[in-house]
DNA sequence: AATTCTTCTGACACCGGTGTCATTTGCCTG
DNA sequence: CAGGCAAATGACACCGGTGTCAGAAGAATT
């Protein structure tokens, strides 16, 4: 029973910062010692006992007990104040609040977390597919947990490695990870999630549909934005569109392409299997499957690219026959990576709101740390066509 | 005395993976608990004492105290074979050894780290001025520390925020980082680095010049690189060359502008100071840079960009000129970001080694780890010229 | 065999927090 | 004013390792 929801935000204020002026240490142990090993030791000399130094101002961090005997009252006490306990008095949380401040105390995570037998950090684990959006969606997630005491751990691993999953969860347990955020293609490696759970380890999974409750999952929607794109090609008056499909192995190879053939059927549009091609989100890949397309003939007044790396393989195709873009080929992406912008002419392309959705997600595992209930509004993000000059009505 | 260099180096055989089975328990309390906090809780029943439970199998991580159960010595004695003391017997070694990798043990990094005084994580403190930048070195930097029991903690900042100093202290000492790599421009900032020797932390500054002892920098060789991109230009005949510097407060400012320059100078070429145009790294203002540039008369032929996403910037003012590139205009990036070659015609520009600088911080970093003296060599690393196909002979 | 070194090893306190549970305090009731 | 209950607090063990230092085990010397 007793629904205690009081767990604490481990949410300290953020101006510790004591400065510690290094005193050099002459070693003379017998047996054992990390002999050399900082430049710079802090052992602050207070040796045994030493009743009286009580107040000494010795620069080291506070610690509880600090806290503890200047306030007056047990460790215990300002541990409850720490976690928002509502087993203290105000006057006493009052107390020991302000001494806290005062002195510049952060309680040491480690410690902490050895206690509590978890970290206060956060995963992140990727295999990455794409630097950009790796990094965009760090940028959110660092954004997410700014000033929330909680620290991200970026972990790269290799999905086709016979000890994926092993070394995954050898990561997740060594470091007791408070929540990890899984990011595709991985995300969508039930096994790994699976053992995620198993373990109590809070996880986000990002992905490109629902594939999991919204507590655990930050998504985006794109298929609805293919089918957007589609339609935008289809009211330009194309009907031999040719399509550039990611890799298999990604859910968002799938529904970027099911949306988009949705999204022309919608049209009337049907496109029959030879204009439809794999690539690998990369820009050879790109290349290789516009030269592909564009050989067909009758040949394609339009091109999607399942994401922009590959758009700019279709730019580089199209140039290498003298297509001009938009006139005699409109092309399309998907990410809206800054390369983009960078094209001649700017790219049409999918805006993927990656970095709202590592904000979210960080956010997310932040309300779990909180016991909040997880906010479900903020799990599904709109992907949206966003036009700029790579498209144009369909030639005569 | 006792030279005794023996602090382990924390690479522990990483194939743990126990495969703990969730197991529900009921939350019965009275005082405060972490009610309803893990869905699943792993609260192994062992009760107590329980003499004879001895070997049971409960399936949790191993600590310290079963292998020494089990190997028949104190967890003292495992803590010195962990920590590769030299006071151990051979035979004692090895049987530890064993033992542990049966039961796949590794050391809990957070009761180390309580014990140590320090973590052992690394962290990543950087202000981002250019995500591919960032999303590269972090890349070389995971692939360095991939297997060293280290994991990466990623930091960003605001050095022009008023708290940027005591916010990166408060890091760094709530963490108690084993060390930190710093990634520029704020690797120049030498407040930061002298707080981070105040509190005896490992650091290695990523930097354009050496600007620190080998064991704390890596370092690119940028204005040899510029002198050999200006050397370039010099002998395809271009006089009438324009410059965009990076914005001030960056070093590598001044490293690839004096650099350019004295390769410029080496070939008898001197520029006048409407040449020299600063731009801030940022596509927008190398657009601007390169209009101002290209409005002086007679127009310059070549221009050079301080980093790539500027040289995108000049691609675009010289379209929006109708100057064909590198006919009527050559142009030199750096950085040799993955855009370079996006752009068309591709970018030559110059080569900047950060995957490899940031596997090398990892390294020094590991290296400090296990007191292993600097590796001076691993220090300084090459920026060269990739000539593509932006630069051209200069037109008569 | 007793002594004297080394070489190894373990008991115990400690790192800085939290869980458990008994105890104290404050307040309300009878 | 005693009794009873809830609110508030503290003593103590524990999380999983390491530092200190005393002491045991072996090897070399007398």
């Amino acid at each position: 029973m007793a629904g205690a929801a009081h767990q604490a935000p481990p949410l300290f204020f953020l101006d510790a910062a004591t400065g510690a002026t290094g005193c050099n240490v002459l070693i003379t142990s017998l047996d054992e010692r990390a002999a050399s090993h900082l430049s710079v030791s802090s052992s602050t000399s207070s040796r045994r006992s030493s009743t009286s130094a009580s107040r000494g101002e010795s620069n080291r961090r506070p610690t509880i007990n600090d806290i503890a005997r200047l306030a007056g009252v047990s460790k215990k006490t300002v541990s409850r104040v720490l976690n928002n306990s509502p087993f203290v008095r105000e006057e006493t949380r009052l107390r020991v609040n302000t001494l806290m401040q005062e002195l510049g105390y952060t309680p040491d995570p480690q410690a902490r977390g050895l206690a509590f037998r978890r970290s206060f950090l956060i995963g992140m684990v990727f295999d990455n597919p794409n630097a950009q959006m790796v990094v965009t969606m760090q940028e959110g997630v660092l954004a997410g947990l700014k000033g929330s005491g909680f620290e991200l751990v970026v972990h790269a691993c290799d999905r086709n490695d016979t000890d994926f999953l092993r070394e995954v969860a050898a990561f997740v347990e060594r470091q007791k990870l408070f929540g990890v955020i899984v990011l595709p293609p991985i995300s969508e490696n039930n096994a790994l999630v699976d053992l995620l759970k198993e373990r109590g380890c809070h996880y986000v999974r990002m992905a490109s549909a629902v594939i999991d409750e919204p507590g655990n999952l930050v998504a985006s929607t794109d298929s609805l934005a293919t089918a957007e794109a589609a339609k935008h090609l289809a009211d330009l008056g194309h009907t031999r569109i040719g399509f550039i499909a990611g890799p298999p192995g990604f859910r968002s190879r799938e529904e970027r392409r099911t949306g988009f053939l949705a999204g022309l059927k919608d049209r009337g549009i049907e496109l029959p299997a030879k204009n439809i091609v794999d690539g690998a989100y990369t820009y050879e890949s790109g290349i290789a499957a516009a030269e592909k397309l564009l050989k067909l003939s009758p040949r394609p007044t339009a091109i999607f690219a399942s994401n922009d790396e590959m758009a700019a393989g279709v730019y580089h195709a199209a140039r290498q026959l003298g297509l001009s873009i938009p006139r005699d080929l409109s092309v399309v992406g998907f990410d809206d990576t800054p390369v983009s912008r960078r094209l001649w002419p700017p790219l049409t392309t999918v805006r993927w709101p990656i970095h709202d959705m590592g904000r979210a997600a960080a956010q997310h595992l932040l309300r779990a740390a909180t016991d909040q209930p997880p906010d479900d509004d903020s799990a599904v993000f709109p992907a949206f066509l966003v036009e700029r000059e790579s498209t144009a009505s369909a030639p005569k």
